[in-house]
DNA sequence: TATCAATTAGTAATAGTTACTATTATTATA
DNA sequence: TATAATAATAGTAACTATTACTAATTGATA
């Protein structure tokens, strides 16, 4: 079971970092323009190995197809609702701020916090200059 | 354009009173032991209706089916990962703490902030004692 | 009672994603 | 190097959650 490191691999990463915040179809649309054959299954499969391992990340919003980010860093995601255009934000600084959050919720429902997903919406500063 | 409360939408209605965050089908199958005829579409319909004209909640955690609720006002949902129980909190006393976020957010990526999801996930009281 | 819009049941269609399978590519080994 | 073992792929089928469609039903109104 030794892990290889596939052609395929390696382009759906370098997709990765060139596109923002892409879901799996843009991903695959990316490729198939410099490698027509590249399967829409190879892209989602990888996609899947690789959020599962921890080298990249998944970002599920809502009902929209799930997109997938090179940082693993912990941050925070904003999204324009006009634009669809996807921002990241440092969390580094309200770790505080999270971490009280937790506490609360483990203090009035009992669990104990394992995880936590938010993201965010609004317009973005171009989007408002438009209109 | 009269609203009509059909029989079908208070059944639904009182379903979501029963129910514990139920999703869609959840509803359904509740409906279907007194009201065998009932069906998924009505359902799906009238909780995205009611969610949108504000009466309910629709509530989308991750990649699972949506959840619905009938408590409208402000708060914080926490998922067992292990029975898949969703517990309520009250957000009252963190509303300080969210619009800073917010803030930090908007200072941070230029985007005006509409709308915040979060939700959290983790191993409720009763789990824990099990193992 | 006749009319007409709102709503329904039932089913078809869609989007996103995962599963399957035969084939190809890569690595290990004799 | 030739052969065997197995990881990964392309292509397609299947699946789940949800929405769209349509003919029939319901119920309010004149
Ligand atoms: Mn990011
Ligand atoms: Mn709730
Ligand atoms: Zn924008
Ligand atoms: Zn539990």
């Amino acid at each position: 079971m030794v892990k290889r490191y596939s052609a395929q691999k390696m382009m759906i990463k370098d997709a990765l970092m060139r596109l923002n915040h892409p879901t799996a179809s843009e991903v695959y649309e990316y490729i198939r323009k410099s490698y027509p054959n590249i399967s829409l299954g190879t892209v989602y499969r990888n996609l899947g190995l690789m959020a599962e391992s921890g080298e990249i990340l998944r970002i599920s919003m809502g009902n929209s197809p799930d997109r997938f980010d090179v940082s693993t860093n912990d941050h925070l995601h904003v999204m324009c609702r006009e634009c669809g255009q996807v921002f990241d934000a440092d969390s580094h600084k309200l770790e505080n701020m999270l971490k009280e959050i937790d506490e609360f919720l483990e203090e009035s429902t009992g669990v104990h916090i394992e995880d936590r997903t938010m993201y965010f919406s609004g317009i973005c500063s171009s989007c408002r200059e438009k209109s």
